[in-house]
DNA sequence: GCCAATCGGACCGAACTGGTCCGATTTGAG
DNA sequence: CTCAAATCGGACCAGTTCGGTCCGATTGGC
């Protein structure tokens, strides 16, 4: 239940990236002088989200990136699931891949697609631009949060 | 952002205890029998539980597990920290072990408390009895998920 | 036409997970 | 009271994925 450290950072830079947006042409040293992020870890993570169509890239000399949309188009679950692939919290809700060993008689597997879309849906409805404005003061610390149980049968 | 399997096996012998529920005393075997999990993992994770008190374990010849409480009062949330450990999408909301590289000047840290809460929340709304039920017919694939975004400042 | 700067992919070591096994402990029967 | 069976509890080990580093391919400017 903890995502890998590249995600992390690529959530930063992002963040980081949609500050100085249209401001400056961006470059992976650049974000990683900006974030902390260790320059060669921040080479690799330009290189997979420009795959996968977060960031536009440009080779060559004054070459470098930018966002691909609006950080409010942008969100969490787009980030983690260009750095991880699919959010799945389990291999049964793959589709890709669904090689359970209990596949054939787990009578839990029809809960896990609900309990996934949620945690997905939690992440799809924080934007790039949110993360990348200051916090309010007056932080909740608990959050009323839906209901997954009222659809789960 | 994949769950580990341990926790995934965790959720699937709990859910099998919850339908036995004080019908018969179990044990590590018979769990291992009912789910298909593979016997040594299923001990291993007897074991877990017990210590994370979920489980109730008694020794010796007749001995065996129990759950602690009513399944309506065990949640996903529960289970999952009971064999991972804290809920905690990145190190920096762990209170243990705030160990971050980009620590100082992280201008994403605070929103983070935020976001795991929420995705925290989601898994603590699903109870063990719920997920003992049979799933209904009207599976709605996509929720209608609380707005993170709202209380993000 | 050459050079410099940038992205893109391949390689390697380390940490964690998952799986297996054996010992410690307790109860019930004889 | 002693023995023995059955159970939990923890230690050990292999496999895999993750995180980090490096070098080559490509492009645009001079």
């Amino acid at each position: 239940m903890r995502l890998s450290s590249l995600a992390d950072y690529a959530v930063v830079m992002l963040t980081a990236a949609a500050r100085s947006c249209g401001t400056a042409r961006l470059n992976a040293t650049l974000l990683a002088e900006q974030t902390g992020v260790p320059l060669p870890t921040a080479q690799k993570l330009v290189s997979r989200l420009s795959a996968a169509g977060l960031l536009e890239s440009a080779r060559g000399t004054g070459g470098g990136v930018r966002l691909s949309r609006p950080p409010s188009a942008i969100t969490l679950a787009d980030i983690i699931e260009a750095v991880e692939g699919p959010i799945a919290l389990t291999t049964c809700v793959d589709l890709e891949r669904h090689d359970c060993a209990l596949d054939g008689h787990c009578q839990v597997k029809p809960h896990w697609g609900i309990v996934n879309e949620a945690v997905r849906g939690a992440l799809a409805s924080v934007s790039l631009a949110r993360l990348a404005s200051l916090p309010s003061s007056d932080h909740r610390a608990a959050m009323p949060v839906m209901a997954v149980a009222e659809v789960l049968n």
